[in-house]
DNA sequence: GTTATAGGGAATT
DNA sequence: AATTCCCTATAAC
C-alpha cells in the first residue's frame, strides 16, 4: 500500500506504483499531468516548461494543476522546477528542497 | 465576468 | 543581477 511505497522512496529503492489509486474525481487536464510525472523517474527533473510544451497548455497552467496534486511524491510533482531556480510546492518549498536532495538533484 | 497563480521572456536599469 | 512589463492557461470566486 502507499505507506510501502514511502518506506522504499525514503530508503532509495524506488519502485513503481503498486497500489490502486482513485483518479476518479480527476478531470482530463489533471489526469495529463499526473501521468507525465509517473513517467519521470527518481532523481531527474524537468521544467514546468517543459511540461507545458509537452501538454500544448501554459507553464503557469501546469503549476496551477501541479498544486493541485491529490498524491504528492506518490505523483511527484517535486521533480517539477522553475527554470531559473526552485519553483513552488504546495507543502512548502523546505519540503521540495529537502525531496530534490534526497534525490541528488541539488 | 474578474482575480490570483508552484511560470517564462524580453527590455531596461 | 535585479526590476519592470507583458504574455499565458487554469482555478477559484
Amino acid at each position: 500500500m502507499v505507506f510501502d511505497f514511502l518506506e522504499r522512496y525514503f530508503d532509495r529503492e524506488p519502485g513503481s506504483i503498486s497500489f490502486p489509486i482513485d483518479c476518479s474525481d480527476l478531470k482530463p487536464y489533471h489526469l495529463m499531468v499526473y501521468h507525465q510525472l509517473t513517467r519521470l523517474p527518481f532523481g531527474k527533473t524537468m521544467t514546468y516548461q517543459d511540461l507545458a510544451v509537452i501538454l500544448k497548455t501554459s507553464p503557469r497552467a501546469i503549476g496551477q494543476i501541479l498544486k493541485l496534486n491529490p498524491f504528492p511524491i506518490v505523483f511527484p510533482c517535486h521533480r517539477i522546477v522553475s527554470k531559473s531556480g526552485l519553483g513552488g510546492f504546495s507543502a512548502g518549498r523546505e519540503w521540495k528542497v529537502g525531496l530534490l536532495r534526497h534525490e541528488g538533484c541539488l
